[in-house]
DNA sequence: TATTATTTTTAGACATAGCTAAATTCTATT
DNA sequence: AATAGAATTTAGCTATGTCTAAAAATAATA
């Protein structure tokens, strides 16, 4: 077993693996809240264990043993996350908070109990991807809502989840997972953004639809912001 | 907030106190398995903090504080026992190591959440007193089923829940806390206990009997063992 | 009561994981 | 190509909580 720490920064290396490609070593450090100099340590003592490769200077990489880690973690963060908002109403702003220190110390005989309550998911509350047991997980190409054009409709598909706030802010004009919304107007030089969700109209800051994944109605994959 | 391993040493000296009265270092050592020395210095720290008064060379005793604190623990450690069981279905003889993690890092919030989906129940799995949450607990005057002579019948209190093998063991033969029994022959000298539960006979070694606690059935409190 | 045995404490060390300050290396700009 | 600025690493320190070995205090017994 390895520790909270090493499991931490495992996860989060995976995280801004995905999002930036390349993981620095002041990514890191700004991810986790910690000195640089802090994650210079813990990335040479992961780098000893072979959980990732590193080249002084340039950034980490998991291995295949340190991305195994990460993700057995990220599912039992996913799950817990899922059911906590299914079996006890936690908010969807809540239940990061709460996986984030429960997901250390989940035995594997519970994570299958949870798993199996809720019908063996697919998805987080954010819309997030479960990993499965053996260690895949699904790729989303989806998009950010910035990036829409007014006209456009869509679906929501994963909302960033480290945000309390800005989870209550979209949590509030109904934009969760799987919701269907249209773009009525973008404003140029990243401004503000009016939506339609259901029958109600609502108006969206760039710093949110960032954050906010979505995949458009006609399957299209990718449009350019500008 | 306190450490998870203060809050482990409030835990101990609060069930030791409990059992034995007196709490010595050597006593804590054990049940925390960890060295002499390393107690004495935790004693001296939850001493600075407060938590307990000591007197060298003698035992420890829990301040109002600490009492607080080793009851939220153990409220956390019984609710989550029980939210185990009833809402996963986890073995009686399992919950507890789960428990002993998860204790440390239940919020508050989901704490009443698990309390109120149980319907604010009173014990745990293992018939043990939940704390509530401004700090009183329920004691109980129940004896061990050892002290039981022929011909009484009783009804099971708690089961100690630190072994799970023993929990295993009088789970068997149906011991569950509420669960009326009659004891049909003992013999002297700590022998084995005959005892009848619903429809059928078993064996029980005074080992186990030990350390299941019950109350006789014409509510006589407390009988002589020998 | 004197001595032995047990319990408890002190002293000093180690591992983990963090920090600051200084040195190094890389990158970008002039 | 030289240099300023940013990122990264090294060096050395700190706190927590553990350990072993030795000393001190208490308890048990001859």
């Amino acid at each position: 077993m390895y520790t909270e720490s090493i499991e931490d920064y495992l996860k989060a290396i995976y995280e801004i693996q995905k999002e930036n490609g390349k993981v620095s070593t002041n990514s890191l450090s700004e991810m986790l809240s910690v000195a640089p100099a802090s994650a210079t340590s813990m990335i040479k003592k992961l780098s000893e264990k072979k959980l990732v490769t590193h080249k002084r200077y340039q950034g980490v990489k998991l291995t295949k043993a340190g991305l195994k880690i990460s993700l057995e973690i990220i599912r039992h963060h996913r799950l817990i996350e899922l059911y906590l908002a299914e079996a006890l109403g936690v908010p969807w702003d809540q239940v990061h908070e709460e996986a984030e220190k429960w997901e250390h110390v989940l035995s594997e005989d519970l994570e299958d109990r949870m798993d199996a309550a809720l019908g063996y998911p697919t998805r987080d509350p954010h819309g997030s991807p479960i990993p499965s047991r053996d260690g895949t997980i699904l790729e989303l190409d989806s998009i950010p809502l910035a990036d829409l054009r007014a006209g456009q409709s869509a679906v929501v598909d994963e909302v960033s989840d480290h945000d309390p706030d800005l989870l209550r802010y979209v949590g509030k004009m109904g934009l969760y997972p799987k919701t269907k919304f249209k773009v009525l107007s973008i404003e140029p030089f990243n401004g503000p953004i009016k939506i339609k969700v259901e029958k109600s109209e609502h108006i969206l800051g760039p710093g949110a639809a960032q954050y906010v994944f979505v995949t458009d109605i006609k399957g299209s994959k990718r449009e350019a912001s500008q």
